[in-house]
DNA sequence: GAGAACCGAGAAAGCGCTTTCTCGTGCCGG
DNA sequence: CCGGCACGAGAAAGCGCTTTCTCGGTTCTC
């Protein structure tokens, strides 16, 4: 005999009724209030079961003021990077009991500002991952949507903790990886233009070409996924590049994708290096060189410094930088005698 | 001057206040409800805005009794198909404004149901992916779901629209395919034993043995990751077998990883398949010969059946079922001279 | 010009829960 | 033997919103 509330579900008033006691007392009672007589306890925790009641998480986030969930924005929910954040972050969450709400922004960084406000109010704390937003529009949002952790963007705004890769340092150890098997002409297959990880890739390279005038250093417009690699050939081979740093392990998949139809070798034509280090990457033949970015633990550690920031602990980690490891596999080798550019 | 209501936030007693009428008024204008004076509606919404009020959606989802949020229960957040569907429901639930939680169960069948319950009491409507869990647990707990679409699982209960791929016929035609190129010799490396799609298949297998009584299938025990793949390499070996129908694509793309260290030739000593035709596997070297499932799409199907029960439409359509393609790439070819000689 | 029909906005009642406030009971000590 | 106290549970006040109900003020009709 299941009472049906207004809603039709079966709500505290119901056990309220068949136990014989106040909704009050049936909330006690659920929410382990121990100031309850032991005898009337248990024959709500009876009645509750009975009825099969589970409290509506609606109206207790209501009167508690939180919802136990988190939410997280990525720009595209495709991207490995993000679906590993998006893991770890879950994983790490569903630890504490919470849940994670998401929001993928489908890579219109217009969206995103929205996005992240509307998933904010509807959860107790944020992690933002707007790669393309403007610095100036991230600051604008960013003090609305406290509690807040960004990944890879920085801010002025204190108490938002900022999980930072260096990628710069990332794409230096590649290239000096490159350099010490002899390759003296490089090419970087960029990502997208507007891209902060792109802009921080770039200021790695500038550094690397100051310390290393002699090397030449190709720059080649790109974009992030497969496709992208894949249609780089010609540009690639045109440059006359031995050691090509791809944007990430998705672009430099999609180039040895592309070589390998060319007939080229990998490495024995071309080195190819990847970054992210995503799972697949130790399983493409040959297997992919790349910088090794601990991007699941990244997704926990944001959860970690929310979690400070929601029960308003003082975190005194107001962000990490993480270093990226060179990851050394097959897909790059010693140099070829240099090169002419060469038409396939 | 931003007032402040008790919990810190503005509120619509704040923008009420600001503009001198009742929080009726202000529900009223920012529900777009016109029986409002349009010089008040203004002024409504210039405090609004002036004080960047936004409705706190807790409060609105108590009093609609709905969420505009849809729940997701994967087992795993790191499998592609997962990842796919996830994506394809994320897409079109947002494309009406709804979003999306995520439960992953990390593969604990006995953590789904009690996920399940809970991701469902906070949202509208739950899509369910628990190939683990048994029959008579999954027959249990759908009556309370409700809104409720089933992912690779069937059940007797009406009105729980179920999208399930036909693993059986996928598994049959990647069989034949090889049969074509004259293996006769096959080996399937299997999912997890309780999987519900790994049973379909083995289905499907039996159907093909029934047809080719003159083809050797060996079962091997298996798994559904990379891993998996890679540790099978010997029992593969030892199985004599030239052709192998691995239990999906990352299985596939372990296994011709493992055969690539032993030094053997793919498709040239063993032609391996997939199954799934994750993004990846068109840029495996060489290619994967795969069955092609529209994994993404399936969560958009997800999505417009989910929509149908939560708007109370009568559907139709209680479920579908989705014909996997067999796509032919360079994993597989002509089967290498068996014992018996072949013969032009 | 008076009553009816109308219209717009405030008052108030929920939505389902938590928590403070309040009060009746039973027990203690003086 | 009675006042004070601790205790346990019901009443009620929110949490922030939507929506019905209500009512004062118009406008319309005959």
């Amino acid at each position: 005999m299941v009472r049906k509330s207004a809603t039709g579900r079966v709500g505290i008033a119901d056990v309220a009724v068949k136990a014989g006691v106040s909704h009050a007392t049936v909330s006690r009672v659920m929410n382990g209030n121990y100031t309850v007589d032991p005898d009337i306890a248990a024959r709500v925790r009876a009645a509750a079961a009975e009825l099969k009641y589970q409290p509506n998480p609606v109206g207790r986030s209501l009167a508690l003021g939180k919802t136990d969930t988190i939410g997280i924005v990525v720009p595209d929910l495709a991207n490995p990077t993000f679906q590993a954040i998006l893991r770890g972050l879950s994983r790490a969450a569903a630890q504490d009991g919470y849940r994670v709400l998401i929001a993928d922004s489908f890579e219109v960084s217009s969206e995103e500002a929205i996005l992240a406000g509307e998933a904010r109010r509807r959860c107790d704390g944020l992690v933002l991952c707007a790669p393309r937003m403007t610095d100036a529009e991230l600051e604008d949002i960013v003090p609305s949507l406290h509690p807040l952790v960004l990944i890879n963007r920085a801010t002025a705004t204190k108490g938002v903790p900022s999980l930072v890769v260096d990628y710069g340092q990332g794409v230096q150890d590649i290239a000096e990886h490159l350099v010490e098997l002899g390759h003296t002409r490089l090419a970087f297959l960029a990502g997208p233009p507007r891209s902060a990880s792109n802009g921080l890739r770039l200021q790695g390279l500038e550094a690397f070409k100051a310390a290393h005038p002699d090397v030449e250093v190709t720059m080649l417009e790109g974009g992030s996924d497969f496709d992208t690699g894949h249609e780089a050939v010609d540009a690639v081979l045109d440059s006359g590049a031995t050691g090509i740093l791809a944007f990430n392990d998705l672009v430099a998949m999609g180039l040895m994708s592309g070589l390998h139809e060319r007939g080229l070798d990998v490495p024995g034509d071309i080195s190819v290096t990847g970054f992210d280090d995503i799972p697949f990457a130790k399983y493409t033949t040959p297997a992919l060189t790349t910088a090794a970015v601990p991007i699941t633990e990244l997704g926990e550690q944001a959860w970690q410094q929310l979690r400070a920031l929601i029960r308003k602990e003082d975190s005194d980690a107001p962000g990490s930088r993480y270093q990226p490891r060179l990851e050394v596999r097959a897909s790059t080798g010693p140099a070829k005698a240099p090169r002419t550019a060469v038409h396939g």
